[in-house]
DNA sequence: GTAACTGCAAACCTTTTGCACGATT
DNA sequence: AATCGTGCAAAAGGTTTGCAGTTAC
C-alpha cells in the first residue's frame, strides 16, 4: 500500500479496512456509506480514487456483475464469483472449475492471450423467491 | 423477433443485420453509426431500446468487456471472448475450452445456479506495439 | 383501433476530474 | 520542500425515460 510512489493516508487504509472487512463485494457507494460512519467527512470521489489505487497496486479487485455499477473485493485468493442474474448481487463460490484451453493463439492473430476468467451465473434466494410470488 | 408482443419494425431489422454483419462486438453507438448511414433520423434512443428487445428475445449477446461501454453480438452458438486488458476491444476466440465443476451449492446457500461464463483476456497488437514503443 | 414503437430531448446515475488546500514522506 | 492526496463541486459519458406522434398488427 505504500508502493510506487503512493502514501498511505488515513482514507485509503479505511476503505482497505472496510472492503477486507467486507464479504459481499460492495460498490463503491456501499464502501463510502460504511466509511463515511467512520470518516463523515470524505468524499465519493476519494473512495473512487483509492480503489483505483488499491486495485493498481494489485490489493483488490474489480467485479463486474451485469449491473451498472462495479463491485470490489479484498481478498486475492483463488477463487470464483457467482451474480445473480436479476438483481446483481455478488457472492464468493467454491465450486472448483478446472479450466483447460489450447493455450495456442485460437484463431485470433491480433491478440496475445494472458488469462482467463470463470464467473458463475445464478439466480439468489431473494429473487428466486419474488419471481415464485408474481 | 416477432414473439412475444414485439413488432417487426425497420429500425428493429436494420439494427439487427447490422449487428449480424459485424464481425467486431460493437458498441450501441458504433451500431448507431452505421445504421445511422442507412436511417439518418434514427435516434440512439432507438437504438438502446432495439438492442434490449433483441437481447430480451434471446437473439443476442451483450458483451462487458472493462471498458465503460456494453459491447453486442449477433452470434449465439457457442463461442468464447477474449478482450484487451487495455482498451476493451473485442473479439471472437477458438480456445476450446473445456470447463469442469462440481454442479453443487459451492457453498453458497443464497444462490442456485444456472451457468457459468468464461472469458479470455489478451492484450491486441496495437496495444502490444504502443506500449513497447514507450 | 390498439398497443407497440419512434424521435427528440431531458434526465439519470456512476464515475472522473479541476482546483485550491492539506497531509505525507 | 516536494509531491501526493483530499474535499468539493462540476463535468463527463453511457444509458434510460417521458412524451407526443407514428406504425405494425
Amino acid at each position: 500500500m505504500t508502493n510506487h510512489n503512493h502514501r498511505e493516508t488515513k482514507q485509503r487504509k479505511v476503505i482497505y479496512e472496510v472492503l477486507q472487512k467486507s464479504k459481499n463485494h460492495p460498490t463503491a457507494m456501499e464502501i463510502y456509506d460504511v466509511v463515511r460512519s467512520k470518516m463523515p467527512n470524505i468524499s465519493l470521489g476519494t473512495v473512487y480514487r483509492n480503489l483505483d489505487v488499491l486495485h493498481e497496486l494489485g490489493l483488490i479487485q474489480k467485479i463486474y456483475s451485469g449491473d451498472s455499477q462495479m463491485h470490489f473485493d479484498a481478498f486475492m485468493d483463488d477463487h470464483n464469483h457467482v451474480h445473480c442474474v436479476r438483481c446483481g448481487k455478488v457472492r464468493d463460490i467454491n465450486l472448483n472449475p478446472s479450466v483447460e484451453y489450447n493455450y495456442d493463439n485460437g484463431n485470433c492473430d491480433d491478440f496475445e492471450i494472458i488469462g482467463h476468467n470463470i464467473d458463475f451465473i445464478g439466480i439468489c434466494k431473494d429473487c428466486k423467491q419474488s419471481i415464485t410470488n408474481n
